[in-house]
RNA sequence: GCCGCCUUAGCUCAGUAGGUUAGAGCGCCGGUUUGUGGAACCGGAGGUCCUUGGUUCGAGACCAAGAGGCGGUACCA
C-alpha cells in the first residue's frame, strides 16, 4: 500500500476532436491543396489569408450580453470586451475581407486560401473540431458565368488530383427552382417562408441516407428516429411533398432533358424560370468547353443544407472504380461543394454584392483519394549517415549536403548511441540506404553503403545471430569520390 | 441535445464466487553482441484497475452519481 509518493504529472493528451496529422495525411493533403492552388492560379485567381479569429458579429454571430457564447463557435472575449471566435469557415471571412477593402479590390475578386476552420460541435468519425478547408470565390460577379467557372474550377481540379474522367462528378442543381417548386406549393419566397425552406433544403439533403418515406416525412409533418428522437417537418401539404419529391427525382443524365423536365416543372414561377435560365447558360459554357456529361451533370437531388445559397449550387463527387449491379458506378460521397450566395457580403454594405464559390474539405477528399489507390505511397525515406566516429561529424555532413544537391533526402545521425543503435533507428525510419564511414574505411579512402531493405530479406533466410553479424553480401564499398553516383545506383 | 454500449500497462485483453503482493501477449528499454538493423534467449521499466461516494471485516469485481470514449440521431449559422 505504501506506494511511493509520485510526483503529479500532467497526462500528455489532446482534446478530443483535434487531430495529430501523420507525415503520410500531411504530404497526400499538401500535395491536393497544392494540384487546387495550381488550377485557381492558372485560371488568375489570387491567393488571399485571413486571420483565424474574426469578431463574433463578422461570423454572424450575435452574442448580446450573455456570459457564454453560443455553441458552435470557439469564442473568447478580447481585453477591449469585444467577442471574437475562431471561424467556421473561410466564406465569412472572406465576406468580411472584401467588405473592408471594397473600393480597393478590382471586382470581380477572385481568390484561393486554404487554412483550418473551428467548429464546437460534437466530433464524430470523420468529423473534427478544426479541420482544413480550401475554398476559390468569385465575389462581384452577377451571372451565371461566374458560377459555371467555380463548376469548371471544380472540374479541373478533380482532374488535377490525378482523377480519371468517370472517377468523379460534378452534380450541379439551382436554389432557384425549389424556390419555385415551393412556392407554387404555398411556401412564399419570402422571409416568412425561410424557416420552412430550410427544413425542406435539410430533409432533401437526407435523401440518400433515409430514403423517399424518410423524407416524405421530414417534408411534411415530422419523424421519429429508431432511438426515438423526434424530427420537427417541414409541415408541407400533401401535394407540396409529392412536387417537391418529384422534383428531387426529375434530373436524367442528360442536361438537355433535365432543363426540358424542369421547365415543365416549374411552370409559370418567376423563380423557377429564372433558375432554368440559369442551368441553360451553364449548359452552353459547359458544352462550349467540352464538359460533357461524364464531368458535369444536372441533378436536383442535391441541395446543400446551409441557407445562404441564393443561386447555383453544386458537388464535387467521387465515384469508386467499383459498378453497382445496373453497372453505375457506385458513390463513395461528395468531397466537395460550393454555389451562389448573393447576401453574404452585403450584409456589410448594404448594397448587393453577388458572390459564387467553391469549396473541399482536404482531409475528407484526401482520405477519400488514398482509399481510391492505397498503393500511392508517400515521401522515400533518407539516406542515414552514421555517425560512426564523432572525430568525422564535418565530413558526415558534408557527405550529406552532397547527397542533397545531387537531389537525395539525406540526414546525418545526431542523436546517442553506438552504431547497432543508429542501423536500428535507420531501420525504424524506413530507410533504404545507411552509409557507414569509420576509421577502416577511411584508411583506405572509401565509404561503406548498407541495403537495408535486401539485409532484411537476407534475415529471413538466417536464424544465426552470429551468421547474421557476419554477412556482408547487403553492403558494399566504395571510393569517397563515386560516393553519390553508387548511392543513386544503390537506391534504383 | 437525445438514445444505447463501453472504461484494468503504450496497444489488445484476462482477472475465477467479493479475499494477501492485479496478470498475459505484443510493444518499449537494457544485456548476451563497444564495427553492423533481423531472430533467439535473459533481464527491466511501465498501473490513482476512469473519478467520487456507498455497501462490506475486506471492492478491480457489487450499488449510485459524475467524467471520458465509442456508435446512432439531431444541430452545423
Amino acid at each position: 500500500m505504501a506506494k511511493k509518493n509520485k510526483i503529479q504529472r500532467p497526462k500528455a493528451r489532446r482534446p478530443r476532436g483535434f487531430e495529430d496529422k501523420s507525415s503520410d495525411i500531411l504530404r497526400s493533403e499538401a500535395r491536393l491543396i497544392e494540384a487546387a492552388f495550381s488550377v485557381y492560379d492558372a485560371n488568375g485567381f489570387e491567393p488571399l489569408q485571413t486571420p483565424a479569429f474574426e469578431y463574433a458579429d463578422v461570423l454572424g454571430k450575435f452574442l448580446p450580453d450573455e456570459d457564454r457564447p453560443n455553441v458552435g463557435v470557439f469564442a473568447l472575449r478580447d481585453d477591449d470586451e469585444q467577442w471574437m471566435a475562431l471561424r467556421y469557415d473561410l466564406t465569412a471571412p472572406l465576406a468580411r475581407f472584401v467588405a473592408e477593402n471594397y473600393d480597393a479590390l478590382a471586382k470581380p475578386y477572385r481568390r484561393y486560401q486554404a487554412g483550418s476552420v473551428f467548429r464546437n460541435e460534437k466530433p464524430g468519425p470523420g468529423r473534427f473540431r478544426e479541420f482544413v478547408q480550401c475554398d476559390a470565390d468569385s465575389v462581384g460577379a452577377p451571372g451565371a458565368a461566374a458560377d459555371t467557372e467555380m463548376i469548371m474550377l471544380a472540374a479541373d481540379v478533380m482532374k488535377a488530383v490525378g482523377l480519371e474522367t468517370g472517377g468523379y462528378v460534378i452534380r450541379v442543381n439551382n436554389r432557384k427552382l425549389l424556390d419555385g417548386i415551393l412556392e407554387a406549393s404555398g411556401v412564399p419566397n419570402t422571409e416568412e417562408g425561410a424557416i420552412q425552406r430550410l427544413k425542406v433544403l435539410r430533409a432533401i439533403d437526407k435523401l440518400d441516407r433515409l430514403g423517399a418515406d424518410g423524407v416524405a416525412a421530414l417534408l411534411g409533418e415530422g419523424r421519429e428516429d429508431e432511438s426515438g428522437d423526434y424530427t420537427e417537418g417541414a409541415k408541407l401539404n400533401a401535394a407540396g411533398v409529392k412536387a417537391v419529391l418529384g422534383f428531387t427525382t426529375a434530373s436524367a443524365t442528360d442536361r438537355g432533358d433535365t432543363m426540358n423536365t424542369l421547365a415543365s416543372l416549374v411552370g409559370s414561377s418567376s423563380a423557377g424560370q429564372a433558375g432554368v435560365d440559369e442551368l441553360k447558360m451553364i449548359d452552353a459554357i459547359l458544352g462550349a468547353c467540352d464538359y460533357g456529361p461524364d464531368r458535369v451533370v444536372f441533378d436536383t437531388s442535391i441541395v446543400r443544407g446551409l441557407g445562404y445559397y441564393t443561386g447555383p449550387v453544386f458537388e464535387a463527387e467521387l465515384l469508386a472504380d467499383i459498378k453497382d449491379k445496373k453497372g453505375r458506378p457506385v458513390r463513395i460521397g461528395s468531397v466537395g461543394g460550393g454555389g451562389r450566395y448573393d447576401d453574404l457580403v452585403s450584409r456589410f454594405r448594404g448594397q448587393a454584392v453577388p458572390a459564387t464559390g467553391f469549396s473541399f474539405g482536404v482531409s475528407r477528399f484526401a482520405s477519400a483519394l488514398a482509399r481510391l489507390n492505397p498503393e500511392q505511397q508517400g515521401e522515400s525515406a533518407p539516406v542515414i549517415i552514421c555517425a560512426f566516429d564523432r572525430e568525422l561529424m564535418g565530413e558526415y555532413f558534408k557527405m550529406a549536403a552532397e547527397l542533397r544537391a545531387a537531389g537525395i533526402r539525406a540526414e546525418v545521425f545526431v542523436g546517442a548511441g553506438n552504431v547497432a543503435k543508429q542501423l536500428k533507428y535507420a531501420d525504424r525510419r524506413g530507410a533504404k540506404l545507411a552509409v557507414l564511414m569509420g576509421s577502416d574505411e577511411l584508411e583506405r579512402g572509401e565509404v561503406t553503403i548498407k541495403d537495408l531493405v535486401l539485409g532484411a530479406e537476407m534475415a529471413k533466410a538466417i536464424s544465426d545471430n552470429k551468421e547474421w553479424r557476419e554477412n556482408k553480401d547487403m553492403q558494399r564499398s566504395c571510393k569517397r569520390d563515386q560516393f553519390v553516383a553508387t548511392i543513386k545506383e544503390m537506391s534504383a
